[in-house]
DNA sequence: TTGCGTGCAAACTTTTTGCATAAAG
DNA sequence: CTTTATGCAAAAAGTTTGCACGCAA
């Protein structure tokens, strides 16, 4: 586990399911369901439930090791790892075949500013997502 | 109704429901739930169902009349009018009183272009939030 | 009269909660 | 020993679906 983490999880008390949860999501290239983090853990720990899995996430989500994401097409969250602040990154989705691509680093942060000096709205996070077609779906369907 | 509305619902069949859900939508001022537009209506049409409102929805949103819109808070949907592209905009979300604030139109667009060039992705569309503290919460707690 | 719209109830999916037990500090 | 974490089951919350009937075209 990465030393970052470890920081924040000082004072936390242990637990084999918590590290399996953070260890998976380290794996991740993109933000992974509830559901999906349950039913992979499950594989090799076949009595972990999936509410203990969500009462992780809440805590990690607290702590700040695990974002929430939330996409317009699904009803339910997706989560990932928080990466620090120089590859804090966006997601373009692909709106036929749902592969989300990671834009490399952030192009809203100097627009942030920008808004916060114009509506006195103390901005302490953004979201921003790209909807579109994929190079591969683009060829497809050509 | 607007004219633009008229003639996105042309060739679509004639309903009660629908209109009053249009009207309803028309005089929001941020996105509504699908509960609260329900809530809405029931008063003072008592005989319209929760499953009428999802369908109605679901057959604006394909129309693009409605756009859905997701927050990171909440996992229920939210959905608004289809503003004409002149006054597409984005919201900051208030963590503390929850209350969306539009921020005057879109500061995206010129993004879009250079990360579609950049990555090759045919990009139809965005999603952006700002999260952070209004002015009004800002005051109160200091 | 044909087929879409609607109400109602039931089903389904995702997330949360209560409670008794187990594990950590 | 005290507190937090966990498993299980049940409940809640949001959304979707099946079916019979009503209404628009």
């Amino acid at each position: 586990m990465q030393n970052e983490i470890s920081e924040k999880l000082k004072g936390q008390r242990a637990s084999k399911n918590r590290d399996e949860v953070i260890s998976l999501l380290q794996k991740q290239s993109a933000p992974i369901a509830v559901d999906d983090i349950y039913e992979n853990i499950k594989q090799f720990n076949n009595k972990i439930s999936l509410s203990t899995v969500y009462r992780i996430i809440e805590k990690l989500v607290n702590l700040n090791i695990v974002h929430k994401v939330t996409t317009l097409d699904d009803n339910k969250a997706l989560y990932e790892i928080v990466k620090d602040s120089h590859t804090h990154h966006h997601y373009m989705i692909c709106v036929k075949c749902k592969k989300m691509i990671p834009i490399d680093d952030c192009p809203v942060k100097e627009l942030e500013k920008s808004i916060a000096d114009k509506t006195g709205f103390n901005i302490t996070g953004h979201k921003f997502e790209l909807y579109g077609e994929c190079k591969n779906c683009a060829q497809k369907h050509s």
